[in-house]
RNA sequence: GCCACUGUGGCUUAGGGGUAUAGCGUCGCCUUGGUAAGGCGAAGGUCGGGGGUUCAAUUCCCCCCAGUGGCUCCA
């Protein structure tokens, strides 16, 4: 029997004896209780039942790491579709992938609901004590398609994925098998650390002129710990939920007399809403913006000349029939921009010219995808649009992109990079037909992202239709990604809409470039962001409440009332309670408001005038002259400083 | 738009074929209290809307509407 030398990393090197297993091999190295689930072959994944028949490398994959969570969250999915084929002798099974956290597989099938979830789980957890071995088979192209002839998706697949004549895999637990590439966890016992989550339709292939599918989501993990520890996670997040704290501190309401994903803005949620706007305000036109308002419906023609109609028809509210022609609400302020720049003759040094806009869009998003503040029919922004010629982008990019960072400092962001979000050149019909441009644009604005030394990711597919774009992409409580701010380059605008300028000879030309910007996103989604962020606690400038009085008892009515003034006259955001509930109780009331401060006034502190300040966490700062904590709370607030300062923390 | 689930006073919620709980909040009285619930009392709901089954529907069925989680979409 020939011996082979197998390369186990740190272990150094074993011999064994030819057609030995990657599994054993790691029994042996490693012991029984490696929580290995799979091996790295020469760099490639297999299982444990891969046989070695030559000098190689090996190492285990380990359940807890990236890789292993993937092949077990695979797993998982197969034996899911062994627990749903034989509930529903019917459905087929379709696609079944790993995700972040979890796994999902889209069976055609009827609509099940949360029992037959449950059902499903209890199969699936029956399997798992069975310890079904989940066996790698090797057929050429014919047997598979035999063995799969009464599923046409899986045969789609193989037309799609698996060349005619090379044959693949398949994979077997139980009386269950699947097509599938491997690798897999060795038995089902390895998958014990699973939930199904939900349920949600999926289209086949995403098209949704195909087959309607049922997905089923579920988490997997290798460990209690971990599920244990995702599921503190949704639980922390919800916490955060924007819509319960919006509701708690009164920020918007939703009524269904006005319409769904048309929120209002109660008192609370209208002061961040227009602090965050006096701040954009301030710092654009630091950055040479101008502002202008336009208004929010206009023709047909606008929206054709811009290219909207048709491409966008389906987000725009629907047109409304007028004496002199139909008006659409606008979904977007850019047409009307560029009507402001074609509204007299533009030289070349009046460029980059940049046109901002404090309002607000209406856009048709679908119902099914309405939430809270974060994906609403009416969008506020802090818009505009820069006229530049094709050598001023790379600093305007670059402007935009300081300009977003030092947003999201003051407000106290740090989960967030930055996106270019490319075209796709198979999918052309997305996008306006013009190949040579997407390329050179794509190109030009990957350079200057080089160039500025940013880190950032590509993303096919994820252009706006009329150029690419650069996103800044942010993760959520939950740990999922969601777009922000957005930096558009636009190449298309400048001859739909005929825009020039007279350049340094004289000349009109026609290369002006547009770029499309919203650093903060909209205000309704940059709330729910913040909201989530700060779990309510906003610092101190963005807070609806600034300050809180309580009095301790009635008797300190006047001295409220003096520091209410007082307070006021330097423009701080003060409430005042004097009522004659107790102090605890007012404390445990006004916490729900979340007030950056609460000033305690007894008679200590009415006799000195001074204030006792009580922190968010309860930390005191009591005997402060009320000069002081003007003064101090002043400048907290005049420098939009993100932490609270005033009370110093008990370590 | 599609699928599943949910919808009870301002908020959180119990219940379930015989028109309904409780807590918080609100209002009144007492209390004047030093840091996350002082006491007593009162008001407040056609149980999301419409239809059906039934002697009787908030409860069961159907249709809408809205919300939640997903899909799709997302300039």
């Amino acid at each position: 029997m020939s011996m082979i030398t197998v390369d186990v990393g740190a272990d150094g090197a074993h011999e064994y004896a030819s057609g030995i297993t990657a599994g054993e091999v790691i029994l042996n190295v490693h012991g029984k209780r490696s929580g290995a689930v799979a091996a790295l072959v020469d760099g490639v994944e297999r299982d444990f039942s891969h046989v070695l028949d030559s000098n190689c490398s090996l190492e285990p994959i380990h359940g807890e790491s990236g890789e292993g969570l993937y092949i077990l969250r695979h797993s998982c999915a197969h034996l899911l579709a062994q627990a749903v084929v034989e509930i529903f002798p019917d459905a087929k099974p379709t696609i079944g992938p790993p995700i972040d956290h979890g796994f999902y597989y889209d069976f055609h099938m009827n609509p099940i609901g949360d029992e037959e979830l449950q059902a499903i789980e209890k199969k699936m957890n029956q399997h798992i004590r069975a310890n079904h071995a989940m066996i790698r088979e090797e057929y050429d192209n014919q047997t598979l398609r035999e063995m799969f002839s009464d599923n046409k998706f899986k045969l789609e697949i193989m037309d799609d994925k698996i060349g005619h004549d090379v044959g693949s895999s398949a994979y077997r637990q139980g009386d269950f098998v699947d097509l599938c590439r491997g690798p897999h966890v060795p038995s089902t016992s390895h998958l014990r650390w699973f939930k199904l989550t939900s349920t949600s339709t999926a289209y086949w292939r995403a098209d949704n002129n195909r087959e309607s599918l049922v997905r089923i989501y579920g988490m997997c993990y290798a460990t209690k710990e971990g599920l244990k520890e995702r599921q503190r996670q949704i639980e922390e997040a919800a916490k955060r939920d924007h819509k319960k704290i919006g509701k708690e501190m009164e920020l918007y309401m939703i009524d269904e007399m006005i319409g769904k994903g048309l929120p209002v803005w109660l008192p609370n949620g209208e002061i961040l809403k227009s602090e965050i706007e006096r701040y954009a305000v301030e710092t654009e036109e630091a950055y040479g913006y101008q502002r202008v308002t336009t208004p929010v419906l206009a023709k047909q023609q606008l929206f054709e000349c811009s290219g909207h109609l048709p491409h966008y028809a389906g987000s725009m509210y629907p047109p409304m029939e007028m004496d002199d022609g139909t008006y659409y609400l606008k979904a977007m302020n850019c047409p009307m921009h560029h009507l402001v720049f074609n509204n007299k003759k533009r030289s070349y040094r009046e460029l980059p010219l940049r046109i901002a806009e404090y309002g607000t869009v209406y856009r048709n998003e679908l119902s099914g995808t309405l939430t809270g503040l974060l994906r609403v029919r009416m969008l506020s922004m802090n818009d505009a649009h820069i006229y530049c010629t094709l050598d001023q982008v790379a600093e305007e990019v670059r402007a935009n992109v300081q300009m977003v960072n030092d947003y999201y400092r003051t407000f106290g962001f740090e989960n967030f990079h930055l996106r270019l979000s490319l075209w796709d050149s198979e999918k052309t019909e997305k996008y306006i037909d013009q190949a040579e441009n997407w390329k050179a644009t794509q190109n030009h604005l990957r350079a200057i992202l080089e160039n500025i030394g940013v880190p950032f990711v590509e993303a096919v597919g994820e252009a706006a239709f009329y150029g690419p774009k650069i996103d800044v992409q942010f993760t959520t409580a939950l740990g999922r990604e969601e777009s922000m701010a957005t930096i558009q380059l636009d190449f298309a605008a400048k001859d739909r809409f005929g825009l020039s300028y007279k350049d340094e000879n004289g000349e009109e030309n026609g290369e002006v470039f547009v770029i499309h910007r919203a650093p903060l996103s909209t205000h309704e989604r940059f709330v729910a962001f913040l909201t989530e962020h700060w779990i309510g606690n906003f610092p101190t400038w963005l807070s609806p409440v600034q300050v809180q009085v309580i009095t301790i008892s009635e008797k300190q009515r006047e001295y409220a009332g003096e520091v209410r003034q007082a307070l006021e006259a330097a423009g701080v955001r003060v409430q005042v309670d004097d009522s004659d509930a107790t102090i605890g109780k007012k404390i445990r009331m006004h916490r729900k408001m979340r007030p950056a401060y609460m000033l305690i006034l007894g008679e200590e502190e009415a006799a000195g005038r001074t204030v006792s300040i009580r922190a968010r966490n309860g930390d005191q700062c009591n005997g402060v002259p009320l000069d002081q904590f003007i003064a101090d709370i002043f400048a907290e607030i005049t420098n939009r400083e993100s932490a609270l300062s005033l009370v110093p923390t008990s370590e």
